[in-house]
DNA sequence: CGGAATCCTCTTCGATACTG
DNA sequence: CAGTATCGAAGAGGATTCCG
């Protein structure tokens, strides 16, 4: 839980925009896998989400935080200090981000393929 | 496959809503769902799914065609008859949204609760 | 460091009306 | 019956800037 996390833990290119399948908002996923091995800071958090603002960042642990995913403890120090940390609700989460990932694992390059096949048909509405 | 869909399989005061987990765009799941017993018209499909209009679904049909989840066959009738059945890959769709119902069952309550807490603590932004 | 405030765009969803 | 066309509201997400 003390190593840091790998800034290259999600790949850029990974088609995972068109997973049919998502975990709460469009970062919660990502958040949920940061937070597996422990409690994280701010910015550690941000570091493997490669263009996430601190304003869309901070809904997101906001909201988590409300649906109880995540606990906040802000440290009164300076400079400041806030570590975030997954309930066991949220670490129930785990679970079903592993049978989304299973799922694209087995199917998702069908999904692809069927897009692109049909995209490349000229008698159906082409790409744009 | 023949019997009609039950008109309330899709209960109006769930609170799926609050589901943190969600298969393609709004209504994709419940298409599939509809579709889970065989081919279907698109009245037929339009019928559980309470308040959408026939742009939305037919969007969530093409959307669903495109990935290779729906066949979409138009008989060339009069009046015309269109039926959409599942593929394998749509039908593959169903083992996951099974896992996000089981886990709704499990754990959906914890995270109502705890939303619910957390909106009535004054020192949190009150609901809106 | 960990946000908050403001402004903006893009997409999604819905209401309404019309058509082959 | 099975859509299409058009309009509009709403919200998510992002860029930028500033603060304790």
């Amino acid at each position: 839980m003390a190593e840091p996390l790998d800034p290259e833990m999600f790949d850029p290119v990974c088609p995972s925009s068109a997973m049919p399948i998502q975990i709460g908002d469009k970062w919660t996923a990502m958040v949920v896998l940061c937070l597996e091995g422990g409690r994280r800071r701010f910015n550690e958090i941000k570091g493997p989400l490669r263009g996430i603002t601190p304003k869309v960042l901070t809904q997101t642990l906001r909201a988590m935080e409300r649906d109880g995913l995540v606990t906040r403890t802000a440290h009164d120090e300076n400079p400041p200090r806030v570590e975030y940390e997954l309930t066991p609700l949220g670490r129930s989460l785990l679970t079903l981000i592993e049978a989304t990932r299973a799922w694209s694992r087995e199917h998702l390059p069908a999904l692809l393929q069927a897009r692109a096949a049909h995209d490349s048909t000229p008698d159906r509405s082409p790409p744009g």
